[in-house]
RNA sequence: GCGGGGGUUGCCGAGCUUGGUCAAAGGCGGUGGACUCAAGAUCCACUCCCGUAGGGGUUCGAGGGUUCAAAUCCCUCCCCCCGCACCA
C-alpha cells in the first residue's frame, strides 16, 4: 500500500522550507490575487469548509502552473462574542458546550480548562487551523498570516483607519434600532441566545389613535393594524370585555398623552421609546358601548365587545374592518345574533344592526366585501372557528395587497400596495399614528427562560448601506464583476437593492473598538469588508515588526489611496518611525497584487459578507482597485444528514485528512460537486476513491519506468493521445470556471477510462509505441492532477524526473499535432459496430453463430452523404445527386439513402476509412465478440450488403 | 410577507443560455459474467418497456401553447429548498 502520509508530511515540508508559495513581486510576470473568508476561529473546522478552502487552492495551484504569480494568503477571524460565550460556558461546564469541545473537537482535557479564558481558545485553534491548512496541501502564503481584533494591534489599526474614511464619508451613522430583548437580563438576543422562536418575525404595527372625549378629557385608543389604509372601512371598535386594560400617561419625546391600551401592551410600550405610567386599571367591559372618534375620517364609532381580540398582541385595540377583515365580519355577525349580550353592555341592538360595510377596495373575483365572501367561501360559522378565519384573512389580505384596488379619495385608482405605504405616511404627518414592534408569535424565549420583547435601541452606529450613491457605486462594481456561478449574480443584485442600515458596532466581544467611541466595538461583518488589502502589506509587517502605533491612518492613506510619492514617505517615515524603505516596499506590494483577482466563499455569506465587501471596496479605493470576481460554493453534508455540532454529527477536516490522506480527501470533495450545489460524504465512496489513486499511483509509477524513444504510433496510440488532449482543453476550461467537478471528471475520471480501453484495446502488445505513448501520457496526466492531489503529483513527478516543484511546472496544453478527430470517429465506428454485433445477436437468439460478414459504405454512398449533410433537404440533395448519371442509374437505391440519412439528421458529415478502421481492428472485433470477421466479401450474404450506410457497416452473421 | 434558487430515468447528478445528434453524461446502488480455493479489489455486460437482425414505444413536477421538431422556448398551476440583518 502507498504510504500517503509519508509522502505528504515530506512534500509539505519541502514546500516550507523553500517558501514556494510565498511569491516575490515582479512585474514581468502577470499576478494572480485570490483569497477565501478566512474562518471564525470557535472550533474545528469540518469537511464542509474543506470545500471553502479547497476551491482557491486548487485555482491557485492550477493558476500557479499557467506561469501566473499567484498570491493565496490566509488569516483567522476572532471578531465577535461567540468565542467570549464558548469560554463563559466552559466556566460554568455547561455539559453541552464541554461534550462539544471535549469528544467532537477532541481537544485535551489540560487544556480544555483554559478554555475559561477566550484567548486561549482563539490560540488553541488559530494553531490547530494552521495545521490543518498545512497538512490539507494548501499552498498559502504563511508569511501574510495575521488575525483579528486589538489582540493584533496592526489588523486593528488598518480597521481603526477603514472606519475613520467610512464616517468621514458619512456613511457610518447614529440611530434607533430595535432588536430582540431580554427584559430580564437584560440583553439583546441573537438567534443562539433563543431557546424558541428563532424565525418568529417582528412586525411593525401602525398604531391609529381613535379619539375617546369624556367630561372634556381626550383619551386615545391606539388601534394596532398591519393595513393601515383599512382606516377609511373602520365600522366600530372592538375590545375583549375580559381583558385587563389601562388609561396610561404615555410619554413620547416631547408629547404626553393619555392612551387606553391592554395591560400588556403597557409593558411592551415601556420598551419602545416610550416612558408609561399606569393611571387605572380595570377590564374592556367598562368601555363596552362608548362612542370614539375615527381621527382620519372623523366618523363617530362605537365600542363593541369581542372574544378574538387578545390583549397579549399588540395594543389589544382592534378596528373593525369588516368589509375586508374576516375576523371583523364574524365578530360582527356574532354580536348581531347576541341582543343579550347587547342589552348587558346597555347598547341599543338597532345601533349594530344598522352598521354598514363600507368598502373600500376593488377586488377581481370577489364582490363588494371581499371579506364577506372568503368567510363565506370557507365556511366559517362565528369568530371562534379561528383556523378558518386565519386562512380567510390571509388570503384576503395577499389577494388584496397585490390585485386590489383603492376606491376612496384621495387614493382612488391607486393599487392597494401603494395606497398603504401612502396612507401610513399621511397619517403619521398628522401625528395621528404611532407605530408598535411586535413578535408575530409570542413563544419567543430567550436561553434565559425570560419571554422575550422588542426594545428600540437609542445611539446605534450604522453602517448606512442604504446611501444611494454608495448604492450606485456598488452596482456599477458589481457589473464589472464576474460572479461564478453567474447564475448567483440576481441575488446580489436583490441583496444590493435591499440593503439598508446595517448595525456595525456591539458593546460585547472581541474586536476593534470604535476610533472614536471605544466603548463600541465593532462587530465581525464590518471588519472584515478590505482586510484582503491587509494582506498585501501583511508580509512586510510581520517581517519588519511595524507595530500598531506606527500605523496611523496616513499610513493607510498613503499605501492605499494617494500616488506613489518619495517625499510622502519621507514625511511618514519621519512621523512614524517606519523606514522609508519597507514603506515603499508595502506601496509597490500593494500596487502590485491589489486588484484582487478572485473572492472565494461559501454561499452563505452572499447575503452579507460577499456584498459589503462590494460596498466597503467601492467606498474606499479608487476603481482601479475594485474586486474582479466572487466565486460561490455550497455545502457538504454529512452521509445525507446536516452536519450539527450540537449532535455531533460533523466530520472534522483534520480527522478526515488522518484517516484518508489530504490527497484524497481533496479530491474526493473537489469531484463531488461544483460551484453553489452541495455535496454529500459518504465513508464508502471515500474508500473507493483512495483505491482509484493507488492505482493513479502505480500506474503512473509503472509508466515513469518507460523511456521515450521515438517510433511510429499506431492509430489506437494517436487515438489516446487524442483524448488526453481533450482532456487537457476540458480540465483547463472547467477550472477557469472553477468548475471543480467538471475538472475532475476530465483530469481524472476521462483519462481513467481511456486508458482502460486503450489497454483492453492494446492487450498484448508490449511494444515502444505503446510505451512512448503511456510515458506521454503519464507526463500530462500528473500535471493535470497536481492541483487536487498535489503531494502525490509531486512524489510522481520526481519519479518522472520532472524537473523542480511539479507545484511551479507547466500546466499541460493541447499538442497540436495530437488533435485528430478522424481517428477518434474511427474508434467510435468501431465501438458502435461491436455494441450492433452483440445487439443482432441477442435479439436475433444467434449464439451458436460462427462469423459475422462486414459490408462498409460504397463511394457513391458517402457522396450521397456528403450532398444530404449540405442541403438537409429530400428535395434540394435528390436533385442535386441526380445531376450526375452514374446516380440517376441507382436512382432507388439513391432515393431509400437519402430518406434514411436525413432521418437519422446525419448531417455532420466527416469522412473516415472505414475499411481501413475495420482492417486494423480486426483481431480486436473478433475477440470482442467470439466471431471470425470476414471484411467486405465479394458475396452478399443474406442480402445486407445495400443496408450499409457511411459510418454504419451492414451486418450479416450466420 | 419579501427576496433568491430549484423540481430530470432506483438514488445522487449533468443537460437546459445557443430547440433536433437525448432514453438523456458521470457516479452510486442493483443484476449477470470473467478472475479467484474463497472473499475483496479489478475488469466486462446489462439496468424505462417491448422486440428471433442492429428496431420500435413511452418518459424529464402538472396542464396548456409555439414549432416539422421541446427535458430544452412561452403561459398557468402544484411542490420543495435557502436567506431576511446586528449573527458568525
Amino acid at each position: 500500500m502507498v504510504d500517503f502520509k509519508a509522502i505528504e508530511e515530506k512534500w509539505q515540508n519541502k514546500w516550507l522550507e523553500e517558501k514556494v508559495f510565498e511569491p516575490q513581486m515582479d512585474e514581468k510576470v502577470p499576478k494572480f490575487y485570490i483569497t477565501v473568508a478566512f474562518p471564525y476561529l470557535s472550533g474545528h473546522l469540518h469537511v464542509g469548509h474543506a470545500r471553502t478552502y479547497t476551491i482557491p487552492d486548487v485555482i491557485a495551484r492550477f493558476k500557479r502552473m499557467q506561469g501566473y504569480n499567484v498570491l493565496f494568503p490566509m488569516a483567522w477571524h476572532i471578531t465577535g462574542s461567540p468565542i467570549v460565550g464558548i469560554a463563559e460556558r466552559i466556566k460554568h461546564r455547561d455539559p453541552q458546550t464541554v461534550y462539544l469541545y471535549r469528544d467532537v473537537y477532541k481537544v485535551p482535557e489540560e487544556i480544555l480548562w483554559s478554555f475559561e479564558d477566550p484567548i486561549n481558545i482563539v490560540k488553541y485553534f488559530m494553531k490547530t487551523a494552521r495545521e490543518t491548512f498545512i497538512r490539507a496541501g494548501f499552498s498559502v502564503d504563511w508569511s501574510r498570516e495575521f488575525h483579528t481584533t486589538s489582540l493584533f494591534p496592526p489588523f486593528s489599526k488598518f480597521i481603526e483607519w477603514q472606519f475613520l474614511r467610512l464616517k468621514e464619508k458619512g456613511l457610518v451613522v447614529k440611530g434607533t434600532h430595535y432588536v430582540r430583548w431580554d427584559p430580564i437580563v437584560g440583553t439583546p438576543l441573537g438567534d443562539h441566545d433563543l431557546i424558541e422562536g428563532e424565525d418568529v418575525q417582528i412586525l411593525d404595527y401602525v398604531l391609529i389613535k381613535f379619539i375617546l372625549e369624556e367630561n372634556g378629557e381626550v383619551a386615545y385608543l391606539p388601534a394596532a393594524t398591519l393595513r393601515p389604509e383599512t382606516v377609511y372601512g373602520v365600522t366600530n371598535m372592538w375590545l375583549n370585555p375580559e381583558a385587563v386594560y389601562v388609561r396610561a400617561k404615555v410619554k413620547n419625546g416631547g408629547r404626553e398623552e393619555i392612551w387606553i391600551i391592554s395591560k400588556e401592551a403597557a409593558y411592551k410600550l415601556s420598551f419602545q421609546d416610550k416612558e408609561i405610567e399606569i393611571l387605572e386599571e380595570f377590564k374592556g367591559e367598562k368601555l363596552i358601548g362608548k362612542w370614539i372618534k375615527n381621527p382620519v375620517t372623523e366618523d363617530e364609532i362605537i365600542i363593541l365587545p369581542a372574544d378574538f381580540v387578545d390583549p397579549d398582541n399588540a395594543t389589544g385595540v382592534v378596528m373593525s374592518v369588516p368589509a375586508h377583515a374576516p375576523f371583523d365580519h364574524a365578530a360582527l355577525e356574532d354580536i348581531k345574533k347576541n341582543t343579550d349580550l347587547l342589552v348587558k353592555y346597555d347598547i341599543d341592538p338597532r345601533i349594530v344592526e344598522n352598521i354598514t360595510y363600507i368598502s373600500l377596495i376593488e377586488l377581481e373575483g370577489y364582490g363588494e366585501f371581499p371579506a364577506v365572501d372568503e368567510s363565506g367561501k370557507l365556511g366559517v360559522e362565528s369568530q371562534k372557528d379561528v383556523e378558518k378565519l386565519e386562512q380567510a384573512t390571509k388570503n384576503i389580505y395577499k389577494a388584496e395587497y397585490h390585485r386590489g384596488v383603492f376606491k376612496i379619495e384621495p387614493y382612488k385608482g391607486k393599487p392597494v400596495s401603494e395606497v398603504k405605504d401612502l396612507v401610513a405616511k399621511d397619517m403619521a404627518k398628522k401625528g395621528i399614528t404611532d407605530r408598535m414592534y411586535e413578535f408575530s408569535d409570542k413563544n419567543v424565549i430567550s436561553r434565559f427562560g425570560n419571554r422575550a420583547v422588542v426594545k428600540i435601541i437609542h445611539d446605534q452606529w450604522f453602517i448606512d448601506y442604504g446611501n444611494p450613491e454608495w448604492k450606485e457605486k456598488a452596482k456599477e462594481a458589481l457589473a464589472n464583476m464576474k460572479i461564478f456561478p453567474e447564475s448567483r449574480r440576481t441575488q446580489f443584485e436583490a441583496i444590493l437593492e435591499w440593503l439598508d442600515k446595517k448595525a456595525c458596532a456591539r458593546k460585547v466581544g472581541l474586536g476593534t473598538p470604535l476610533p472614536w467611541d471605544p466603548e463600541w466595538v465593532i462587530e465581525s461583518l464590518s471588519d472584515s469588508t478590505i482586510y484582503m488589502a491587509y494582506y498585501t502589506i501583511s508580509r512586510a509587517i510581520n517581517k519588519y515588526g511595524i507595530k500598531g502605533e506606527q500605523l496611523v491612518p496616513e499610513v493607510f492613506d498613503y499605501l492605499f489611496l494617494e500616488e506613489k510619492s518619495e517625499t510622502r514617505e519621507e514625511e511618514l517615515s519621519e512621523k512614524t518611525g517606519i523606514p522609508k524603505e519597507v514603506l515603499r516596499e508595502m506601496k509597490e506590494e500593494f500596487e502590485y497584487w491589489y486588484p484582487l483577482d478572485w473572492r472565494c466563499s461559501a454561499k452563505d455569506l452572499i447575503p452579507n459578507h460577499l456584498t459589503f465587501f462590494i460596498f466597503n471596496h467601492v467606498a474606499i479605493f479608487r476603481k482601479e482597485h475594485w474586486p474582479r470576481g466572487i466565486a460561490v460554493n455550497g455545502f457538504g453534508t454529512l452521509e445525507g444528514a446536516k452536519m450539527s455540532k450540537s449532535k455531533g454529527n460533523v466530520l472534522n477536516f483534520i480527522d478526515a485528512i488522518e484517516e484518508n490522506g489530504a490527497d484524497v480527501v481533496r479530491l474526493y470533495i473537489m469531484s463531488l460537486a461544483e460551484h453553489d450545489s452541495d455535496f454529500d460524504w459518504k465513508r464508502a465512496e471515500v474508500g473507493k476513491l483512495r483505491k482509484q489513486i493507488e492505482r493513479f499511483y502505480e500506474l503512473i509509477s509503472e509508466f515513469a519506468q518507460y523511456e521515450e524513444n521515438d517510433v511510429e504510433l499506431m492509430d489506437i496510440d494517436k487515438w489516446l493521445l487524442h483524448r488526453v488532449n481533450k482532456a487537457i482543453k476540458g480540465a483547463t476550461e472547467a477550472l477557469e470556471e472553477f468548475r471543480t467537478r467538471t475538472a475532475v471528471q476530465w483530469a481524472f475520471y476521462s483519462i481513467l477510462n481511456d486508458l482502460r480501453w486503450y489497454m483492453r484495446r492494446t492487450e498484448g502488445r508490449d511494444d515502444e509505441a505503446k510505451r512512448l505513448t503511456l510515458r506521454k501520457l503519464a507526463d500530462i496526466w500528473v500535471r493535470l492532477m497536481a492541483p487536487f492531489t498535489p503531494h502525490i503529483c509531486e512524489e510522481l513527478w520526481e519519479r518522472l524526473g520532472g524537473e523542480g516543484f511539479i507545484s511551479l511546472a507547466k500546466w499541460p496544453e493541447p499538442v497540436e499535432e495530437w488533435w485528430n478527430e478522424t481517428i477518434e470517429l474511427e474508434e467510435d465506428y468501431i465501438k458502435n459496430l461491436i455494441d450492433d454485433i452483440k445487439e443482432i445477436i441477442k435479439v436475433a437468439k444467434l449464439e451458436d453463430a460462427k462469423r459475422a460478414y462486414i459490408y462498409t459504405a460504397e463511394e457513391w454512398e458517402w457522396k450521397v452523404a456528403r450532398v444530404v449533410a449540405e442541403k438537409r433537404d429530400f428535395k434540394a440533395s435528390m436533385g442535386e445527386v441526380m445531376k450526375d448519371p452514374e446516380m440517376r442509374k441507382r436512382g432507388k437505391d439513391v432515393s431509400k439513402l437519402i430518406q434514411r440519412l436525413i432521418k437519422d439528421r446525419a448531417f455532420d458529415f466527416k469522412r473516415i476509412d472505414e475499411e481501413k478502421a475495420l482492417t486494423q481492428a480486426k483481431e480486436f472485433i473478433e475477440s470482442e465478440i467470439g466471431l471470425e470477421i470476414i471484411i467486405n466479401p465479394d458475396e452478399d450474404k443474406g442480402g445486407k450488403k445495400r443496408q450499409a450506410m457511411p459510418m454504419k457497416p451492414a451486418v450479416y452473421i450466420e
